[in-house]
DNA sequence: TTCCATGTTCCGCA
DNA sequence: TTGCGGAACATGGA
């Protein structure tokens, strides 16, 4: 699941779970891929330190390290990466444990990875993985409003879609609310940008941010989303929620993408 | 057994 | 330079 909205709720799960308590153990699964560090120096990094607060860039979870020198954890999701605290010492780990930080007090805090497709890292700040990985600003922050997303994406003349998951234009959206937001907007998600006029591009960012917002608030539940959401549809052949068409699957940028045969227009291609 | 997947990166081509 | 298709990575579920 983790796109925007998810990490999100990760980032708040940290910080309602595990801030400013010393950490004492510190477990890293070797054969997890880390971010230019080795698993020895993750561990010896963590420990005696605490975790003192978070911030989120995009689909880049950071973890400020307490003490000097000013570290923070950087977590990547991948396509199957999420985070699970507890308490107590009895039982096993949940499965695909790849890093866990054991708390004074005895919980515990793990970042799990399925398919390893995440990443692990530290980093002296978060603007150091911004410019490293040529991150473009994050949908939600304040001065992405709707004059600066026309000029972001106006820079450009690919698909909608493929822009819009394009991390170095936008951080933060990836194929699921990608297209939720087209769904919505009622726009195709093969339309190229300059065939798009401006009160389109305006009305994709508006949604844009709705989308993004509304399902942080529902802390990313599909059972809790709008009936006229797709997310919780994504199956070839269903019922449009919002018209008479169809939900139909097709293939944009090499992705899987869901797509209304009537509301949003799409030609065979 | 085969196909598929919420992400990213690299390569070759136009 | 930009965009795009394909492949690769690793793993489990349908």
């Amino acid at each position: 699941m983790p796109e925007l909205p998810d990490v999100q709720v990760f980032r708040e799960y940290v910080d309602a779970t595990s801030l400013h308590v010393p950490i004492v153990a510190v477990h890293v699964d070797a054969e997890h891929e880390l971010d230019g560090v080795s698993a020895r120096s993750v561990a010896a990094t963590l420990r005696n330190r605490t975790l003192e607060g978070t911030a989120r860039h995009g689909k880049h979870l950071f973890i400020a390290l307490g003490g000097s020198p000013a570290r923070w954890l950087r977590l990547h999701f991948g396509m199957t990466g999420g985070l699970r605290a507890w308490s107590g010492e009895g039982g096993p780990d949940p499965a695909h444990v790849r890093l866990r930080i054991g708390l004074e007090g005895g919980r515990k805090l793990a970042y799990l990875c399925t398919r390893r497709l995440g990443a692990i890292g530290l980093v002296e700040s978060p603007d150091e993985t911004i410019e490293e990985l040529e991150l473009g600003p994050d949908p939600l922050e304040d001065d992405v409003g709707r004059d600066r997303f026309g000029e972001i994406l106006g820079a450009h003349s690919g698909r909608i879609k493929t822009t819009l998951m394009d991390q170095k234009v936008l951080a933060g959206l990836g194929n699921v609310y990608t297209d939720e937001i087209l769904f919505q907007a009622g726009v195709p998600p093969e339309a190229r940008i300059p065939d798009l006029d401006s009160t389109v591009m305006q009305e994709i960012h508006r949604v844009m941010r709705r989308v993004l917002r509304k399902a942080i608030r529902v802390r990313v539940d599909p059972e809790r989303m709008p009936r006229r959401w797709l997310l919780p549809r994504r199956d070839d052949g269903r019922a449009c929620p919002r018209c008479d068409g169809q939900i139909l699957k097709v293939e944009v940028g090499g992705r899987p993408t869901f797509v209304c045969d009537r509301h949003q227009g799409v030609r065979p291609s």
